[in-house]
DNA sequence: AGGGGCTTCAGTTCG
DNA sequence: TGCGAACTGAAGCCCCTC
């Protein structure tokens, strides 16, 4: 019998003395259904030194057999390291367990240079050599077995070939959604799970159907067998929740061990296991922490779900009940306000699963496009993403996975910043080159394993020089880097290529747009991949190598734009500003196009733009009358709500009426408003991340003492976590003395005023007035100024 | 003691 | 647990003046 099924998770087990892979999927007539293989073996390579009796080394590899680690097969292949011809053992065993303990051993043989790729999970190993891909499409010849461990399923198959994937095949199944989320009781500050039961476990799932598990005054034992009835009753293929991997589920599961409860979510009905990456696997299904993804969108600095469900559109945070954190447990005891308690735990619960809805489908393709099971995908960095990526194909290409190497940090020069010219320009289009980083990788043949050592004698025509640095990358053959890095530039053209033929409304269209988008974000992480230390393709010369042709790039491309009489404004890395001629322009990028070989477009026009002196800081007004701002105080994450919002309105002041005087008095009038204390206490939060163990920091620093007034309250917090505080008038002379955590914060008649006028509001107003000769006493006293038309005249 | 000038530490953003 | 360039505020230090 032949099915075909998309797979949605992927774990194994040893059976009897037989590994097993199970292959959870969900078929084209979707029912769910797991696929066992049980034909694959475990494997890894030894790479023996120069001049070693191979046939001796393999005898005495399979010597170290034992009925524990019993060792299959040892057997001579070729294979490629960093592009050069290898001959290795490959080391077959009968168990996974086996690798890591030969491994060791192997490693300490004298004949042995290096042991590879056994430090790969077996399962990614079969996915890997059978080109498996997650939330993928394949087709499979199977005989069904007998559900003989009640696992839930539809059906139980064993695979009576390899599972062939369908790469055309884009559409994706129709997916069961549960979200949850759990409130705890916690009296006394942050909630234990060895003392604080749960309360509230709120559930939503995309068939439309929410549903509240109450514990029974302090007693959560019922409610916790309740969810997993429900849980299992749902049967979801994902499971999503904000901040699980961190809260939800060890809390849940410590709560469970010390109730003698079964957390066994699963469709094996185990419980939630850490895994790697710091993420709970729920086997058969997808356990996904929409943090994880928080933690990416740069653009919402504080990473509270009602913050990004804002962000994504959806929720209003205007119509969230508002209950302070620690006070959960004072809604919970009063009767009356247990209602309330509800409808916030609701409004949680429907945020996660309304942020699920906007982000699974990009995650869907960044897993199949990385390999990692989207739940791994989604736990993973940017670092392991694109490292994954590359060891697929790394296989594709019969290169051996290089190994992790611990080395120490080493820095090299990264790209141009050009000073900008201050003030305002009218009519500026910004050229942008496109993917320039991927695209010198490739033109240059830029690799680890086309790289020329110093030592290494070759004509000069085979390799391409990097300027100023000096490093030789060979012209051929095409280097591993630049077969990764085309391929997935030209899936992406293929597939914006075919959007254009779809109606944008269509599902299909959906699915392409975020799998281009994918395919970007991982062509784009390649390069900062390179220059990571702990990259298993690391190698400094071939970042080093990037940034400088990028660098010779930039600067060509100035002096040409200059050369055609474009006045250039400013730039940085991979783009130029310049005052808009039509003509001139397109003049610049077909020349560039022509000699370079490179694509430079304009990205968007400035019809008006303001430069402070500083780099990475400027602002511009779009045609549609959005502004956008950049570097400035008004996008930082670390300064006051109030001095974004003055800085914000100054700017519009500014680029859509030019009228200083209007800014002038807009600042005093906001400075009269925090004098008189009307301005609401939320808007003097200042929020900056913990980067380390408190008793680490050298200077005593505002966010610091703040944190450490919130740990002797009772609250917990933990390095990366984002401490808000206000600048109040008492606790000592040193502002971080007066910085108090926003919670504690009752009065306005408590803030530093001083403080706010002086460090907050007017510098973030005179970054940018300072320029039109603005002094920081007009902006106090109010007094007016010349307009704009006749400051220039 | 208090202020100016400088360096260091720390955090954040740009591309 | 992707990169370097760049900016900025606050602390901390030295030095000088009073």
């Amino acid at each position: 019998m032949k099915i075909t099924f998309w797979l949605l998770d992927i774990n194994y087990d040893v059976v009897g003395d037989t590994p097993e892979i199970r292959m959870w999927g969900i078929t084209d007539d979707e029912r769910r259904i797991v696929v066992l293989d049980r034909s694959f073996r475990p494997y890894f390579y030894v790479l023996p030194r120069e001049g070693v009796d191979l046939q001796k080394l393999m005898r005495r590899i399979r010597s170290m057999s034992s009925a524990k680690h019993r060792i299959i097969d040892v057997s001579i292949v070729e294979r490629k390291y960093f592009g050069k011809p290898v001959t290795l053992l490959k080391v077959t065993c009968q168990i996974p367990a086996s690798v890591p303990k030969l491994r060791e051993e192997l490693a300490n043989l004298p004949e042995v240079k290096e042991v590879l790729e056994a430090d790969i999970r077996f399962y990614m190993r079969y996915m890997i050599d059978n080109n498996i891909v997650p939330c993928g499409w394949h087709e499979v010849e199977v005989e069904e077995l007998p559900n003989t461990k009640g696992w839930q399923v539809d059906a139980v198959y064993l695979a009576k070939e390899v599972p062939k994937y369908i790469p055309h095949l884009t559409k994706i199944p129709k997916l069961r959604v549960l979200a949850f989320d759990i409130e705890c009781y916690n009296p006394r500050g942050t909630p234990k799970p060895e003392r604080d039961p749960v309360i509230i476990i709120a559930v939503a799932t995309n068939d439309g159907e929410e549903k509240i598990f109450l514990a029974e005054d302090h007693n959560d034992r019922r409610m916790i067998q309740e969810f997993v009835k429900y849980v299992k009753k749902k049967d979801p293929d994902v499971i999503v929740g904000y901040n699980s991997n961190g809260f939800d589920w060890p809390y849940l599961l410590e709560r469970c061990s010390k109730l003698k409860v079964k957390l066994n979510v699963s469709r094996t009905d185990s419980a939630p296991a850490q895994s790697v990456y710091g993420h709970f696997s729920i086997i058969g299904r997808a356990n996904v922490d929409l943090y994880n993804y928080a933690e990416e969108l740069a653009e919402v600095k504080v990473k509270t779900l009602e913050n990004v469900a804002e962000y994504l559109g959806v929720m209003k945070k205007e119509e969230r009940i508002l209950i302070e954190g620690v006070e959960i447990y004072k809604y919970w005891d009063d009767p009356k306000l247990r209602e309330k308690l509800i409808e916030y735990a609701k409004y949680d619960v429907r945020s996660i699963l309304g942020i699920s809805d906007k982000v699974l489908p990009f995650l869907i393709q960044l897993s199949s496009i990385v390999g990692l099971p989207l739940d791994q995908v989604v736990a993973a960095s940017v670092g392991y993403r694109v490292e994954w990526h590359l060891m697929r194909q790394a296989f594709e290409y019969n290169e051996v996975i290089p190994n992790r190497v611990e080395r120490p940090h080493e820095t090299y020069r990264g790209a141009i910043v050009l000073k900008p010219k201050p003030g305002i320009h009218e009519n500026i289009a910004v050229l942008d080159f496109s993917s320039m980083y991927p695209n010198i990788m490739i033109s240059k043949n830029i690799s680890p394993d086309t790289y020329v050592p110093p030592y290494e004698k070759v004509d000069p025509n085979d390799v391409y020089v990097a300027p100023e640095v000096g490093h030789r990358f060979r012209k051929h053959p095409p280097g591993f880097y630049r077969k990764v890095l085309e391929r997935l530039l030209k899936a992406r053209k293929e597939i914006r290529d075919k959007m254009k033929e779809l109606d944008p409304d269509s599902i299909e269209y959906k699915i392409l747009n975020e799998r281009q988008k994918a395919l970007k974000v991982i062509a784009n992480a390649t390069y900062g991949y390179c220059g990571w230390v702990a990259a298993r393709w690391y190698k400094r010369e071939v970042a080093e190598a990037t940034t400088a042709w990028g660098r010779k790039i930039i600067r060509e491309t100035i002096d040409l734009a200059k050369k055609l009489g474009l006045n250039v404004i400013y730039g940085d890395t991979d783009s130029i500003f310049v005052k808009y001629d039509k003509d001139k322009v397109n003049e610049l990028i077909k020349i560039i196009k022509d000699k370079m070989g490179l694509e430079i477009k304009p990205d968007k026009i400035y019809v008006r733009a303001f430069f402070t002196e500083a780099k990475k800081r400027y602002c511009g007004l779009l045609p549609d009358g959005h502004i956008d701002v950049v570097g400035l105080e008004a996008v930082r994450g670390d300064w006051s709500e109030l001095a974004k919002e003055v800085q914000e309105k100054i700017i519009e002041i500014i680029l859509k009426e030019g009228s200083v005087d209007k800014a002038i008095s807009y600042v005093h009038e906001t400075i009269e408003k925090l004098k008189r204390g009307e301005i609401p206490l939320s808007k003097l939060i200042i929020w900056k991340t913990v980067t380390k163990r408190l008793e680490e920091y050298e200077v005593k620093a505002p966010h610091v003492t703040a944190a450490r007034k919130l740990l002797a309250a009772g609250y917990m917090l933990t390095v990366g976590d984002k401490v808000g505080y206000i600048i109040t008038n008492k606790g000592g002379s040193s502002l971080a003395d007066r910085a108090e955590p926003y919670i504690f914060v009752k009065s306005p008649k408590d803030v530093d005023v001083d403080y706010y006028i002086h460090k907050q509001i007017i510098p973030a107003a005179m970054r940018i007035l300072s320029y039109f000769g603005v002094r920081e006493d007009q902006l106090i006293s109010g007094k007016r100024q010349v307009s704009l038309l006749e400051f220039f005249r």
